[in-house]
DNA sequence: GCCTAGGGTATTGTCGACAATACTCATTAG
DNA sequence: CTAATGAGTATTGTCGACAATACCCTAGGC
């Protein structure tokens, strides 16, 4: 589990440390999106006061997996297909976008760190090749390094913060494994060589193309079901 | 003063009321950039429970507006070159996006009204020619209406409801009244055709080339300073 | 039969107090 | 004189109780 992200630092205050659990429980769906949160109910459940649930939820809302009404209450995020469509149509501009910066601001030594990832992952698919090769740790660990070698901190925020979590939960909850794993691969190593060259718009533009490919697989597979 | 937008329903509760106490502030500097926030001040000035306030600083912290720490406190975000031109990047990359969604999937009714916001403008350009003619209400509603016309709830919490009040802040506290007025609205009118033709990539490109363009006036304007 | 009004219950919003952690500054050892 | 240690103070984190609002279900009128 990559949670432990540089964005993160370690969970000191117990409002952090349900905040994790409720994290994990809402991405897995162990706390079903969509269902009304109770907070006397909840903070029954951690053993802690409504306050230290109220901080709790409060880190929820901020990365989008809870939502919450006036004198009303909290409901977990409902899980879409538009609502999906939608983070991926974020992600292609954004990610786009810090794939580009990061052509410009990436150090040598980061290359040199994602290129070495990079061989690993293709290690790891001669292993056990066929199979989707890294669909989960594999290819978020890629994202995460182009979106940290952009060092926009806006971006980091946005992208690591909170999109991150959506981003996992769907994936989770419409169990995603992806089967463009070969293609994916061969995708991720054109980027890193664009930004290896230090091409901004080429990097920007595999990368946007890399994730509208994604989308439109899911398109793909939603059209099929139906 | 475009606070009532329609992403941000009327403030009920008190914590919402001082949020927007707060908010204000922040924006036009009376609590200063860099500053450290103290609770039990606080609290004492808006005679509020500390509760209360806590509640506030966490919406602040949802908007980037202040960064908390645990155990230690929070502190108003630092206003810095670095950061504004960081947004800006961001927000080339976002509204972009949103440009070319909005080309897609604005309704008739919406583009009408985006023509008819255009020739208030015009007018009002007429009437103080030479003066930046709309650089407040005028830019931020315009690019408003083109966030919104996506149909994007994520494009458009992170745009209006994040990204927004921080470019408020920088344009209150850095005194940019851009000097690109004219200009800017032969863009703004250019993006509406585009959107209007239903050409979402010319779109999306011409906006990303309108906020490059303020990013660069501005680089140059801080280059000249120094 | 359906809609409206009202009271009762449950949930959320707000408060003040206590506990835990971090900061300050003086004191002391090297 | 510098640096580390310690007590004291201030600030943040957590708690339980009260107030205000919303939901539910019954009763009554049209």
């Amino acid at each position: 589990m990559a949670l432990n992200n540089p964005t993160t630092q370690a969970a000191v205050t117990t409002a952090d440390k349900v905040f994790e659990q409720m994290l994990h429980a809402i991405v897995d769906g162990t706390i079903k999106s969509g269902s009304k949160i109770s907070e006397p109910e909840l903070a029954k459940n951690y053993q802690i006061s409504r306050s230290t649930l109220r901080e709790a939820l409060n880190r929820l809302e901020k990365c989008h997996l809870i939502e919450r009404k006036a004198n009303v209450g909290s409901r977990v995020v409902e899980c879409s297909i538009a609502g999906l469509l939608e983070i991926y149509v974020v992600r292609e501009a954004l990610e786009g976008m810090a794939c580009r910066q990061a052509a410009i601001n990436m150090t040598e030594d980061e290359i040199i760190e994602m290129k070495v990832m990079l061989k690993q992952h293709a290690s790891a698919k001669a292993l056990r090749d066929g199979i989707a090769y890294y669909q989960e740790e594999g290819d978020l660990d890629f994202h995460y390094k182009v979106i940290l070698g952009s060092h926009n901190q806006q971006l980091i925020n946005i992208l690591c913060g909170q999109l991150y979590h959506l981003v996992r939960m769907y994936r989770c909850q419409f169990g995603m494994n992806s089967p463009r794993a070969t293609k994916a691969f061969d995708e991720h190593s054109r980027i890193i060589e664009a930004i290896a060259d230090r091409d901004g718009e080429l990097a920007e533009m595999l990368m946007r193309r890399h994730i509208a490919a994604s989308r439109k697989n899911i398109e793909k597979k939603i059209a099929q079901q139906q």
